[in-house]
DNA sequence: TATTGTTATACTCTATAACTATA
DNA sequence: TATAGTTATAGAGTATAACAATA
């Protein structure tokens, strides 16, 4: 008899099902941040400055370009969030750095991202089957 | 002893490893389209086109507004893989209809996409654990 | 000569509004 | 009057190219 992995379990029906809750989380991502007038990009990067970083570094972690880098800071310096400082060893290169009301708003953020997810009425056992079977594969590089 | 159930298996934690396999997903699917000279949308709207629809039908099913499918068609049927037929019951309607060119392309296309995966290398047993984790994820709507 | 961050610019994708032809 | 599809248009978001300062 042929294997039959594909019957009831196609690669197809786990992408849309991956799709699905990436969207849901998604979604909810974007809810928390609007609650702080912040686009999802704008709390990612936010998020990321819990250290001060540069602006290729924080381009790096955004999986974004430089300018949109530039873009971003702009918008959240302008709310006095965070300063571009000059880097020590770099004169080339920026330190971006929270404000205290940077680190304030950050705080804020990471406790309401944390108070409820798309994930709240999983049991702690199904979460972490699921977070190993999600670490598998990604196993494939 | 309080529940500490975000210990090493945190919401955050999870939701970038769904992140990730989404995006890698994603780029698996935007390959494999792009060897067929195809957007990912478009390879999903030849996909779905498997069964003739409705321009509103074909929206709802890629989840955008009505101009985008005109957007799509417009390639589409710009290089004879679909045409835009009167509907037989509506006449504002339209019957959106894989042409012979179009079939061939999606059977080959269809093909392709199963040929590989970025779960090829799990078991049948750990992808039907994934996939019924993934759905008792979406759950809780 | 290479790299950092910025500026200017363009492209993609998607959404809204107005239009037409039907219903 | 409501709906199907189209057109025109605008808005995010992201990318590339050219630039000045520095390595």
């Amino acid at each position: 008899m042929r294997d039959t992995a594909a019957v009831g379990c196609s690669v197809r029906e786990i992408r849309s099902l991956v799709v699905e809750l990436n969207k849901r989380m998604d979604a909810h991502q974007r809810g928390r941040s609007a609650e702080f007038d912040l686009t999802p990009t704008q709390a990612k990067a936010l998020e990321e400055l819990g250290q001060p970083k540069t602006a290729r570094e924080l381009a790096a972690v955004l999986c974004c370009e430089p300018p949109n880098v530039t873009y971003v800071m702009d918008k959240l310096e302008k709310r006095g969030l965070v300063v571009r400082e000059p880097h020590p060893q770099d004169r080339r290169a920026k330190r971006l750095v929270l404000t205290d009301a940077g680190r304030e708003l950050r705080l804020e953020l990471l406790r309401r991202i944390g108070s409820d997810s798309p994930l709240d009425h999983m049991s702690h056992e199904e979460r972490v089957v699921l977070r190993d079977q999600l670490a598998r594969a990604l196993d494939g590089a």
